[in-house]
DNA sequence: TTGCATTTCAAACAGACGTATGAAACTATG
DNA sequence: CATAGTTTCATACGTCTGTTTGAAATGCAA
């Protein structure tokens, strides 16, 4: 019992290395040589190549989600069972790109192994991975408390959108560094979320249709 | 001369296998039995598994960039040198968008292909990709002189957003389909794209400042 | 200690991979 | 037709992969 020391080295460098080089370009062997164990301790403690990878993905998976719900949770208590919009969304992408983009390097690899795995789809992962599905209802559910008026294709597209900002600024970060000369600080997570946040938000409050001939704003006042 | 049938029946079914199951799927011996040639024919014709990846992705990435380009020119001329921002966006995010999600299939094979190599990235494609700044440049000039008045910073994550929803919805129809029970059409594609270019203009048009829902968002200038 | 179960280890296994070879089958020019 | 050059083909090569093996090492109870 003890002796477990062996197991989680596994899991900790496998993460890491996954979360650095993909699912394709890692082998077994690398494994090993990062955690220090022998090539056959892998399959003795998990089995198969294909299982190791399943337990890190169930496990991170469970430990995002609850993240998720927890800050969603908290929120919706405080409101009397009803959360901002914005509100909402921040506790969907949050988590991600806290973990993503912030200091502390085991949650950062934690999350980029989690952005690997929603990318390369290896089988192992495909089966399980239908299970988010379940995950993200609630999340509409609590969109959906927050504007009871708006068109639930809208609120879908909204969630859908979300993700898609948040997973590719993290997925990416490289290309928007070098478009932008740098100018684009990447290290200011809080900031990042709020980007996020602001403009899914956005696009979930305004009224669609009017927007390309409106007005344009003088965006000059704005700093 | 006839018989390079050979050469493109690798090239064909190549690009069609690695966009329907990623290059980490893919041997040689795959592609050779989808193409119906020999397997020494890849090694003869292009050298090695990785120069025929990479004659691909020149291929496709010259053809999507010089499509881009050529609807963002006819827009700016149009304008007499400036075109409005949502065009703009229109010209980044259409080809690719049509190209994954239209009914051709030729095409679609060509842009999922492209839109694996932007993810699952293998050594011959990565040194190439670089380019790919260069071009986006393009369009962030194109962006300045839409909205001269923008802060440089938010044009820059105006456009890595437009691209990442555009990704994200290529990437992930199934999850949209699945957590919208269906509510989501994918099959309009310029619906799409105009949800796309509504969000990302929104984004890029509205004055940043207090989010009506609370006090809390600061926008897209989020620093 | 002895005895038994768990864990580690070096080594080997079978299979799949990309690549190379040399002969055979073509095509085209004279 | 003959011949030179190109293209196809079956086959084999060396390497790397995940997995297995059986013995050695270790931990622990009696």
């Amino acid at each position: 019992m003890a002796t477990d020391h062996t197991r989680s080295a596994i899991l900790t460098a496998a993460e890491r290395l996954y979360a650095d080089r993909g699912f394709a370009d890692v082998t077994l062997r690398d494994i090993v040589a990062a955690a220090d164990v022998n090539l056959a301790a892998v399959n003795y403690h998990f089995g198969s190549k294909d299982e190791l990878i399943a337990e890190l993905f169930v496990t991170r998976s469970l430990a995002t989600n609850r993240e998720r719900l927890n800050e969603l949770k908290a929120a919706e208590e405080a409101g009397g069972g009803r959360a901002e919009i914005d509100v909402v969304l921040r506790a969907l992408v949050g988590p991600t790109l806290r973990g993503c983009l912030g200091p502390d390097k085991q949650r950062s690899d934690a999350a980029r192994f989690m952005i690997r795995a929603s990318i390369e789809s290896v089988p192992p992962i495909r089966k399980i991975k239908n299970r988010e599905v379940d995950h993200l209802r609630k999340f509409a559910a609590a969109m959906k408390r927050a504007l009871p008026g708006r068109d639930e294709v809208d609120l879908y597209w909204g969630l859908h959108f979300a993700l898609a900002m948040a997973h590719q600024t993290i997925r990416d970060t490289e290309r928007l560094t070098k478009l932008s000369d740098g100018k684009c600080d990447l290290n200011d997570v809080n900031a990042i979320i709020d980007r996020v946040v602001a403009v899914a938000t956005l696009a979930l409050t305004t009224n669609p249709g009017r927007s390309k001939t409106g007005p344009r704003v003088n965006v000059l006042a704005a700093r």
